[in-house]
DNA sequence: ATTGACATTGACTGATTAGTCAGTCAAGTT
DNA sequence: AACTTGACTGACTAATCAGTCAATGTCAAT
């Protein structure tokens, strides 16, 4: 049965989030899973498996939503505009679950090896932004340092809006966007 | 003495980026630190208080840095750059520190109170944007909004200098800033 | 030299935890 | 019905660690 491993990473990313994963025995998130201490290390091999298991599942999570929302064609500006709602939503509508992958990005626990399959779930993306570099859309900077500004940038929206639940979430999601593109775009953008 | 208790910091920050916080005793910090196991335990009443210790240490040493930076006159670009280029400068000095810092701020270990004592090392900063914004150099932003995202900014740019070393750390410093100031200026920056 | 307040020490403890393993049992096969 | 398989179980263990405390050392004031 694979529903154990998928309710164990499931339980277990509910009780990182409760307690932080350093005080989440193994023990504890098998019998809330409903299974037994030693079906955890039937499923995984260590506890450090597992965490990096719950960090993919996370970080796919995220990368599906976004491939959802984006829209095959249209300007680059929209192209780009979408995927950067589309992030935002998806922390928005899991708070929990975007706290947890920030702690274990830098966490010590997760390999560089797991961290890097991570990476190309945001291809698109990073594609996306050569394109418009290419066709003279936006400036040229190298792409590297473009994608790190852009992932920090739609970070920061969200922690903001996290942070502040009052603010009107459209809107400042925009203007996030707005202030990037203004910053990277060849001429000022049209709206 | 408290010569003790700054050796305990500064053995901890090492061991703490060396193995990670979770994994370094306090029995081998106290060893490292050439004192015995109980007088950490005189020196911090915990080894969280001693985590937050180090939290407050590095925030401190950081904003020394900035403060020593800053000029106190000029164009709000420019003191707006020196602040950044500032950020940049220490992190890639201290890339340990900044990593250690960064992870910290995220766990669960560092209190809220403890975290709120940081912010107004930055509240010069914080000025500088209300100032500017006042006198209409800037466009009108949520002040909170705008002090996330040119932190998150600042972060991404050390984070790719520090995985891209063979990067021109200046121009790329500069890079950042200015794609920043174009997102915020109310009229295209000069340079 | 004596005192006493205080810092230091490190062996010790009580609690906790990741991971193990000998055995169970339900489902499939002949 | 007898046999095989392997996922599952949960009590168990070996090790680790934060924090304690009684003994010892230090040193300024008298």
């Amino acid at each position: 049965m694979t529903d154990k491993r998928a309710k164990l990473i499931e339980t277990a990313i509910r009780l990182f989030h409760e307690r932080g994963f350093w005080d989440t025995p193994t023990a504890l998130i098998a019998r809330e899973a409903g299974v037994a201490n030693g079906t955890l290390f039937n499923n995984f091999p260590s506890k450090a498996a597992l965490v990096e298991a719950v960090y993919l599942s996370l970080k796919q999570s995220w990368a599906a939503h976004l491939q959802a929302a984006a829209p095959q064609s249209g300007s680059v500006h929209d192209r780009l505009a979408a995927y950067w709602l589309g992030a935002i939503d998806w922390a928005r509508a899991h708070p929990d679950r975007y706290a947890l992958l920030g702690q274990l990005k830098l966490s010590d626990e997760i390999g560089d090896g797991t961290r890097a399959d991570g990476v190309d779930m945001f291809a698109a993306t990073l594609e996306l932004i050569g394109e418009a570099m290419a066709s003279g859309v936006i400036r040229p900077i190298d792409p590297a340092l473009l994608k790190a500004l852009a992932e920090a940038q739609v970070c920061a929206a969200i922690e903001y809006l996290v942070g502040h639940p009052e603010a009107p979430a459209e809107a400042a999601a925009q203007t996030s966007f707005e202030i990037f593109w203004r910053g990277i775009a060849v001429a000022p953008s049209g709206d």
